[in-house]
RNA sequence: AGCCUUGUCGUCUAACGGUAGGACUGGAGACUUUGGAUCUCUAUACCGGGGUUCGAAUCCCUGCGAGGCUA
């Protein structure tokens, strides 16, 4: 069987190879470049050290490695998504979108196609079921990135491998650390990965520059603040509004007039939700509902966290909405919604949470 | 003009006359392959000038600022 193992030179990643050799397969190491310089020299990966790493990752355990890049591509789906969601006041997710379109869409186009399976160091699983593959939690829930695939589809699933799905993080570190790998201190990637060492504010601003508005307080309508541009601030936040008085926390934005609402106190039940509705919902492997009356229990998350929420999904017309059990935090519009089956392990599907002036 | 009240970190708010605390904001770190949230740590102040006291943010005088009252 041949295998793409797609590498980037984290602990993750890097064990993989080592797993798939366990195995008994030979892999082809795969490093894709994505995060580089623009014209203007913004966007900035620190790519050499990666690079170094998976390099000795691929002579250590004797396989084949190509280094790609899908810059373009990344800048196309990735990085233009982004700033085109901030700008309509939605909150992106971009690494659901790079998994989607750059390492299981690009990379498969352009060279993926010519292996039986594309390895990833994702926690996640798969599972089959009724001759199919689906999507599944990873043994250790607190690191499970499930959330992340959400989007991904029936052809990209079944093609996927995650060799270090069912093993907790602590034994992958101990497996680099064990193998001596390079890669075995480093510490976990965070943040967006494309961005490097720029914040994600400062990105935003460059392309979307800065504008005044108002920061009113819901409550009472009273004008309590300026921002810089609504595009600078999501649902739930708390931090960079410096309002003295608080703490405060975004609630709503009126894109059309730039302005910002929020509310005061530890716990405004203002920032809390119970109802979520997905767009444009899609099934990974199959739509194991159809339409339906009443509602399915579920489990589900909204954010990339450790722990899944309980609730019921309903289906309204194209709109699938969510009931949670419990009050969710910073419900913002453009995130994804991910739904899990009730005992969270089988990772269903996801939509975008809509806006709720939308529905 | 006269009278009264008032003046503490960027903001709000504490401190029997004994040497300035808390909250929010800001900053740093932890957590986290999105945005956030959360947790930990941390920075900054007694309007100026005189007195009275062993000792004043706290008492007195005065200057300045703020608010109010008075015809």
């Amino acid at each position: 069987m041949k295998i793409a193992a797609l590498v980037s030179g984290g602990v993750d990643s890097s064990v993989i190879v080592h797993r798939l050799k366990e195995m008994g397969y030979d892999p082809t190491i795969f490093y894709i470049r994505i995060g580089m310089e623009d014209k203007d020299g913004y966007i900035d990966c620190p790519a050499e050290e990666d690079i170094e790493i998976t390099t000795y990752i691929a002579k250590k355990y004797g396989c084949k490695m190509e280094i790609v890049s899908l810059h373009d591509e990344y800048w196309e789906n990735v990085v233009n998504y982004t700033i085109e969601a901030v700008k309509r006041g939605l909150t992106p997710n971009p690494d659901m979108m790079c998994n989607k379109m750059i390492k299981f869409g690009c990379f498969e186009q352009n060279w993926g196609h010519e292996f039986d399976k594309i390895a990833t160091g994702h926690y996640a699983t798969t599972t089959e079921l009724d001759g199919k593959i689906w999507l599944s939690t990873a043994k250790d829930h607190v690191k499970d990135q499930t959330y992340f695939l959400g989007q991904i589809n029936q052809m990209q699933i079944s093609k996927l491998m995650f060799p270090i799905g069912d093993l907790p993080k602590s034994q992958v570190r101990a497996i680099a650390a064990q193998q001596a790998l390079p890669s075995a201190q480093r510490k976990d990637s965070q943040g967006i990965c494309f961005l490097g060492k720029i914040n994600y504010n400062d990105f935003i601003g460059r392309y979307l520059g800065e504008r005044v508005g108002k920061i009113i307080e819901l409550e009472t309508g009273k004008v309590i603040g300026k921002h810089k541009g609504y595009w600078f601030h999501t649902i739930g936040q708390r931090k960079g509004l410096g309002l003295s008085g608080g703490p405060w926390f975004v609630i709503k934005k009126d894109t059309q007039r730039n302005i910002i609402y929020v509310s005061n106190g530890y716990n405004p039940d203002t920032q809390y939700g119970n109802t979520v509705n997905l767009g444009g919902f899609s099934f990974i492997t199959d739509d194991i509902w159809g339409d339906f009356e009443g509602t399915k229990d579920i489990t589900f998350k909204v954010r990339h966290t450790p722990e899944f929420t309980t609730g019921k999904l309903e289906k309204i017309g194209d709109i699938y909405r969510i009931h949670s059990d419990d009050k969710i935090q910073g419900i913002a519009a453009g995130q994804f919604g991910v739904v899990y089956d009730s005992a969270s392990k089988l990772c269903i599907g996801s939509g975008v949470i809509a806006d709720e002036n939308a529905v």
